[in-house]
DNA sequence: AAAGATCCCAACCGCTCGACC
DNA sequence: AGGTCGAGCGGTTGGGATCTT
């Protein structure tokens, strides 16, 4: 019990008394101490009914902030560390059907949280937008990212998959013959969260249960039209699949500026600085970085 | 080495929704 | 029907860490 600093309850009126909860209520980062008695108490007591949660346990804090610490930082299950290219991937494609549904998006990516994935889409992907010099929705910066930067990854999952072998890839839990990089299309309906979803059955066990990085990449190789890419941005010339690496090494004239990016060709020496250079950071924008360097823009 | 700029992420805030009375 | 409460969501911010000049 605090010393009596002079003010004695029973005098107290509502406000008063409200007041006092209120400067009691502590905010800002929790100790470790805090952490351990939410902790205890969860386990001992469960989770929900945060606001008498946080009272029961002597926590002064707010059931908000105990849910938030709980959901966002010590549940067992999160997962902490860097968002990897699968992940990336996955963000990236369900953000194009659901936009900043954050919760919903976390659901298909284990141990993420929405937090997590919002602050990831906040500081890499919007900072990406700003540095292509245009909004994050605008038409052109979905082009970018579903032609170029959602292939790209998919390819760098491929190359470290064949370097570091079979690797479990985050998907959207569908077969990955109905992911699609257009709004709308694909499994919406069907989609189930992965790895803590423990009464989801596969449809089909041999293929669904993970989707294999070439299924995912052969899907990336879907035959591009003239319709979906009248500019033969990503047409190689090589049967009807759209050749990534080719379309990077040698950026037709205009091609950027096809998005609206006042952006120069790049030469053969950083095409092969970026191609190396991707390395294992999964920073695809490292080929604007490099125009940037390199032109002064 | 130091100051300023930028990045990143944990935490907070305001709002909405659904359940309950 | 309307009020209250708990829970969850998306947007925003504060401040430590890192980078740049």
């Amino acid at each position: 019990m605090d010393v009596d600093d002079g003010n004695c309850p029973q005098m107290m009126n509502d406000d008063q008394e409200d007041e006092m909860e209120m400067e009691e209520l502590r905010r800002g980062p929790w100790t470790v101490e805090e952490d351990l008695i939410l902790i205890n108490y969860i386990s001992l007591h469960g989770e929900g009914r945060w606001n008498s949660l946080a009272h029961l346990a002597g926590l002064k804090r707010t059931g908000k902030s105990c849910r938030l610490r709980w959901l966002n930082y010590l549940r067992p299950d999160v997962r902490r560390g860097n968002i990897t290219l699968e992940e990336q991937l996955l963000i990236l494609e369900l953000h194009s059907r659901w936009g900043n549904r954050w919760s919903k998006i976390a659901q298909y990516l284990p141990g993420r949280t929405d937090n997590e994935i919002k602050n990831y889409w906040r500081t890499q992907v919007q900072k990406h937008a700003k540095q292509l010099k245009c909004d994050v929705n605008s038409k052109q910066f979905k082009d970018a990212m579903q032609y170029l930067w959602m292939p790209w990854l998919v390819e760098r999952i491929q190359a470290t998959s064949a370097t570091s072998g079979p690797t479990a890839v985050a998907s959207p839990g569908c077969s990955t013959s109905t992911i699609t990089t257009t709004t709308g299309g694909g499994c919406d309906n069907n989609l189930e969260p992965l790895g803590s979803s423990s009464n989801w059955v596969p449809e089909n066990p041999g293929t669904r249960a993970s989707c294999p990085i070439s299924e995912l990449t052969d899907y990336y190789r879907l035959p591009v039209t003239e319709a979906q890419d009248p500019a033969g941005r990503f047409c190689s010339g090589q049967g009807s699949s759209y050749q990534f690496e080719q379309s990077l090494a040698a950026p037709p004239e205009g091609y950027y500026s096809n998005y609206g990016l006042d952006l120069q060709p790049m030469d053969q020496s950083n095409n092969y600085q970026y191609m190396d250079g991707g390395g294992t950071s999964g920073n695809f924008w490292n080929v604007e970085d490099i125009w940037y360097t390199n032109h002064k823009i």
